[in-house]
DNA sequence: TAAGGTGCTGACCGAGCGTTCAGTGCGCTG
DNA sequence: CAGCGCACTGAACGCTCGGTCAGCACCTTA
């Protein structure tokens, strides 16, 4: 009989270290290369085991690469949802919300390739990967579109199509982060985060709002 | 002595006609599948050719590509340069580009999976294609940031760094392609332009302008 | 210490890719 | 009509990659 720790058997707590040490492995690998170049080759190097190793907590490449994903945006959302709840009124959750996202971009390029990249992956007949994909942007669109909408309701932000402005939020957080990994640091995150929220807010036209 | 056309050997003409085809045929193929699954065999058999032929016009799969993109690219510039022109004013000339780049996404994935995409094909060290789309991406933003400096030297758009203007514009319009390319015509090309440029110009705040 | 089990290894496999090149056949020329 | 040149072909090559599995090493147990 195994020994147990808080419920769990010692065997179960090994295969969750080495599934752990696995995925950052693979989450490093394909920050450093792309999600195309990151071979299994590599990230089992990268994780210090050997490929077959790998095969024996994950059933396919798809899968490995599905679990980095999901585990990046995982701790994406919880830090946007944390710098958002701290701040007060629309406009202060939406830049918090931005520099938790361009912070995390900066620290960890592999869950932003992912927003970037997924599409190119399969874009017939999306599997598992690009489900999740989809799955989790939808997940922050609608967190950003929950922002705004409660915006409206107090009178911070205008009336308009919450999901519509969320995404074309989003979209404009993804070009800001592809800027900085372009020409890393030249400027704050709080300031980039700044500008987009401002751009947002307000737009470039002379005229005010109808 | 080959006889002459225009100045141009019937030679010539012929390679340029293959050249061409095998260019529009790369186009269809990679707007099916995406540039990562479009293999010079499904490219050959698409444009009626073997795929040792293609090595007679291109030296490789890098350079064929990079003439696709181009080619994309020129139309696109050539449909938004002349739909802005037509238009007066900022707001209607980026109404106008926004329509084109629309339309031509709509009618020709191929462009839009490249301006998505190319990141993807090398992350490190970019070779002759990542360059080229890079280049072309800048010429567009240029071109952007150029109506929307003239808007506001005529007052019609406030001071803002246009450059970063442009890009925000240019992602999100991105973002409105990915969009539509996942719903096809649920809205018309004129109105999702209208709304980015509205978004763009006047914001979601409330509050006028500073 | 011997036996048994289990986690792990890495050489190997087949598929698919971009690229090459010896060969083919068609059209032009003398 | 014979000979030649050249555009074109597609089988073959080298390579990379995801995935497999027979065997090994180590730990536990009796």
């Amino acid at each position: 009989m195994a020994e147990r720790v808080a419920g769990r058997t010692k065997e179960e707590v090994l295969k969750d270290f080495r599934t752990d040490e696995i995925v950052q492995a693979a989450r490093r690998v394909i920050g450093e290369l792309g999600f195309a170049d990151a071979s299994m080759e590599r990230i089992a190097h990268e994780a210090g085991v050997a490929k077959g190793t790998i095969y024996l907590y994950f059933r396919n490449k798809e899968e490995l690469l599905a679990q980095v994903t999901d585990h990046g945006f995982a701790v994406l959302m919880e830090r946007a949802r944390a710098g958002a709840s701290r701040a007060r009124g629309a406009e202060a959750k939406l830049a918090a919300l931005l520099c938790a996202a361009l912070e995390h971009s900066t620290e960890n390029q592999a869950i932003f390739r992912a927003l970037q990249d997924y599409r190119q992956l399969a874009p017939e007949n999306p599997p598992l990967l690009a489900a999740k994909l989809e799955h989790n942007l939808e997940q922050l669109v609608s967190f950003v579109a929950g922002v705004i909408e409660r915006g409206t309701k107090s009178g911070e932000l205008r009336a308009c199509n919450a999901r519509r402005a969320a995404r074309f939020l989003v979209e404009s957080m993804r070009g800001a982060i592809l800027e900085r990994l372009r020409e890393p640091k030249r400027s704050s995150v709080q300031a980039d985060a700044a500008t987009i929220v401002d751009f947002f807010l307000h737009g470039v036209g002379a005229t005010e709002p109808r």
